[in-house]
DNA sequence: GAACCGTGGGT
DNA sequence: TACCCAAGGTT
């Protein structure tokens, strides 16, 4: 008979192997009774949103240097939120950062709420990092459910109903295993377990402190769980982009509108991204076609696009767009599918 | 519920 | 090359 898994052997493994993350507290502090800065956990559980923790360093670090408390946060530029979270995708996530930066800064006196139900109303707050939050920064015994935790959940219980169907019964057996003791530890614990031990790939059962526990490893199914609905194959689309270099050296960009794709962010003035996208150029111009185009993938279609480039003298004045100066404009401040037309212009 | 929303790395 | 995957949320 198998034994039922208990919270305190995974808190056992965690306090031997917890990772060392920016936005996480030493062991030393945690002991001391220390909590993690609100702030930092939330700003770090955003940017984790379907990210991984290598690409989210660097962006971390510079938010927090730049902005060291969500009242500073809320005081910024749009434009400069955004050029920082350049890069970073989803973009979607930056503009509701800034709403909710604001909206605790003006409402809730720069603190943030210490439930997960006043979390839950915070822009860009679901029940995932509602709980996160809730747990790792006020140590409340939320249950954390994440790709991690589904993983773990579904191979433990040998569950082979497809997500997203099987995920309430997945945040059933979460919420059974979570505990009153550390739950702020605990959270991290089974989300640093998926993400290094219960692995989706040739998982390390050998290493698990769960294994005796697990029924997936009882039945030889660790590796296929959890099962997955089939995602449906990306078309690909086609758009022109228009990269105009003024004689002073300026480049006309536009600002792309709050909804869709990319919202928020700079970009080239362009067609529509279609099967037959139109001519659009946002000013007169001799333009020329480059003989490579830019190639990126987005969430659903992959994007070719057409690159035209052109030199435009001081007096022409754009349909579309505004000319920015090169120290005003750095290609880092773009979406990357941007700064693959750029560096493709440029010629490097 | 389904569609939409980025990006980079691994296999 | 093509597909999968990552600490999801919004509409």
């Amino acid at each position: 008979m198998r034994e039922a898994a208990r919270a305190e052997d995974l808190l056992e493994w965690y306090d031997r192997h917890a990772r060392d993350l920016p936005w996480r507290i030493g062991p030393r502090a945690r002991a001391a009774g220390v909590r993690p800065d609100p702030y930092r956990v939330w700003l770090s559980e955003i940017m984790l949103q379907q990210t991984t923790v290598p690409a989210v360093k660097p962006y971390f670090e510079a938010f927090t240097a730049r902005w060291p408390t969500v009242s500073d946060l809320a005081a910024a530029e749009d434009a400069d939120v955004m050029a920082a979270w350049a890069g970073l995708g989803y973009y979607a996530r930056a503009r509701n950062l800034l709403k909710c930066a604001r909206v605790v800064a003006s409402e809730h006196g720069g603190v943030f709420p210490d439930s997960q139900e006043a979390l839950l109303q915070l822009p860009g707050v679901g029940p995932y990092t509602a709980g996160a939050v809730a747990a790792i920064a006020y140590d409340l015994p939320a249950t954390v459910v994440d790709g991690n935790v589904e993983r773990v959940m579904a191979r433990l219980h040998d569950e082979h109903t497809p997500l997203p169907d099987a995920k309430p019964v997945l945040t059933g057996y979460a919420a059974a295993l979570t505990p009153d003791e550390r739950p702020g530890c605990y959270a991290q614990a089974v989300m640093d377990l998926g993400a290094t031990i219960c692995t989706p790939r040739n998982p390390a059962c050998g290493l698990c402190p769960w294994r005796p526990s697990c029924a997936a490893w009882d039945a030889g199914t660790a590796a296929e769980l959890p099962k997955k609905v089939p995602k449906k194959r990306k078309p690909v689309r086609l758009g022109i982009a228009y990269l105009a270099r003024r004689v002073d050296g300026a480049w006309l960009l536009e600002r792309r509108p709050d909804k869709g794709l990319l919202g928020g962010m700079l970009g080239w003035p362009g067609s529509e991204w279609n099967e037959a996208p139109e001519e659009a150029p946002p000013i007169r111009a001799e333009w020329k076609t480059l003989p490579e185009e830019a190639r990126h993938t987005f969430t659903h279609f992959h994007l070719r696009l057409t690159v035209k480039t052109a030199l435009v003298p001081m007096e022409r004045v754009p349909s579309r767009g505004e000319f920015v100066e090169l120290p005003a404009f750095s290609p880092s401040d773009l979406p990357t599918v941007m700064r693959k037309a750029f560096d493709l212009a440029r010629g490097s």
